[in-house]
DNA sequence: TAATTAATAGTGAGCGTTAACTAACAATAG
DNA sequence: CTATTGTTAGTTAACGCTCACTATTAATTA
């Protein structure tokens, strides 16, 4: 196979290493088949990565930038209600995008087999958590709401996110999850605590 | 080993095998392990068992009784807003007696390896799905609420249920799921859209 | 600028280990 | 006595990973 360095061959690597886990599942990625749909050798694989953790530990990292492209755009908005509405349905536009992300989101057996990836990917989920929960908190200072428990709302949402996302994947992505998102935004607004006006 | 008959076997290797998914998750269960944990050879397992997905299949067949179970508990109840308490209530403390079970629940790699195990999964969550539509239709209709859209209500619940115990994992269990899930309810019910009083 | 060197990216062969599963045969319960 | 439940000792295939080695590129020196 012709050369490449080391930045654009392990670009090419995790790109099919995510390929490979979305068509077939975690299980399924063997270093034996990844350097097959690379074109090049196993042993090649190790000139690029440490080992099989370390390739999983390229897809958390490509994954980050998800966050930083959706905290980026948030900062942008503010009307909190917007952000909101922004935070889900960025979710839904990034994941139709990026299909295969998913099966790596839903791969419990990637981080069961490690600490480190663990520890990264709950990382990851703090950081959205923390996010969301600030904007949750924004909309119920700016609406005056006195009785809202922030948190719980927070749970809510990622989990509705999630649970869209794994339907999706089970219907073999049969629907538009964009259009899919959008209903469920809708549907968000109308559980929100009204606003209690001012004397 | 001492002989038993193939019924009681079959049960204790379906039990040892949830026990070593729970433990390590779904790549972690051989064959090997699994005769090893039940004190009987490898070909023993294969007297009782046609191969690996058969006994993945003893797994859901017992997950089943989750099911059965719930449906007649909530069958006894009469106010709707109480069933869907006890539906709630219900995973949470499940869940929490048979921890070892939600590692099944979450491990893709099992579904992704075959369709048979992928169909008795989904028809799993369509069942659950129908019973807690038809309770969330009849709060609906009972409490003269009118707009409400009850498919997504379903989706925002079973979603929240499955964050929870998500979180419950990743804590390593480290707190009671059982009171995590009552205040899980109590907000549910801040959610609920509130009653239109009849003229 | 051309030749030499050092670093990098590639190779095939094969290591030790483990996987699911099977064939042939032995013990035991009804 | 016969069904069934167990055993030991294998099978083939795949796993992650390493070795000794070669080809290509980039940097350095003559």
């Amino acid at each position: 196979m012709a050369r490449l360095n080391t930045v654009e061959r392990q670009k090419h690597i995790v790109e099919q290493a995510i390929k490979i886990i979305n068509a077939n599942g975690y299980s399924s990625l063997s270093i034996r088949e990844l350097a097959h749909k690379v074109r090049i050798s196993e042993a090649a694989i190790y000139r690029h990565f440490l080992n099989k953790e370390d390739i999983i530990l390229g897809i958390l990292t490509l994954f980050c930038g998800f966050d930083k492209q959706l905290n980026q755009e948030i900062a942008l908005l503010h009307n909190p209600l917007e952000k909101l509405k922004h935070f889900m349905l960025f979710h839904f536009t990034y994941l139709e995008k990026h299909v295969a992300m998913t099966s790596v989101i839903f791969s419990e057996d990637i981080f069961n087999q490690s600490e480190i990836l663990k520890k990264k990917m709950q990382s990851i989920i703090k950081n959205r958590k923390k996010a969301l929960f600030d904007i949750v908190s924004a909309i119920k200072s700016e609406n005056c709401i006195s009785e809202m428990d922030v948190e719980e709302f927070v749970v809510i949402i990622l989990g509705y996110i999630r649970l869209i996302v794994l339907e999706w994947r089970l219907s073999n992505y049969a629907f538009s999850l964009k259009a899919r998102g959008n209903k469920a935004i809708k549907f968000v607004k109308t559980i929100l605590p009204k606003k209690i006006k001012s004397i």
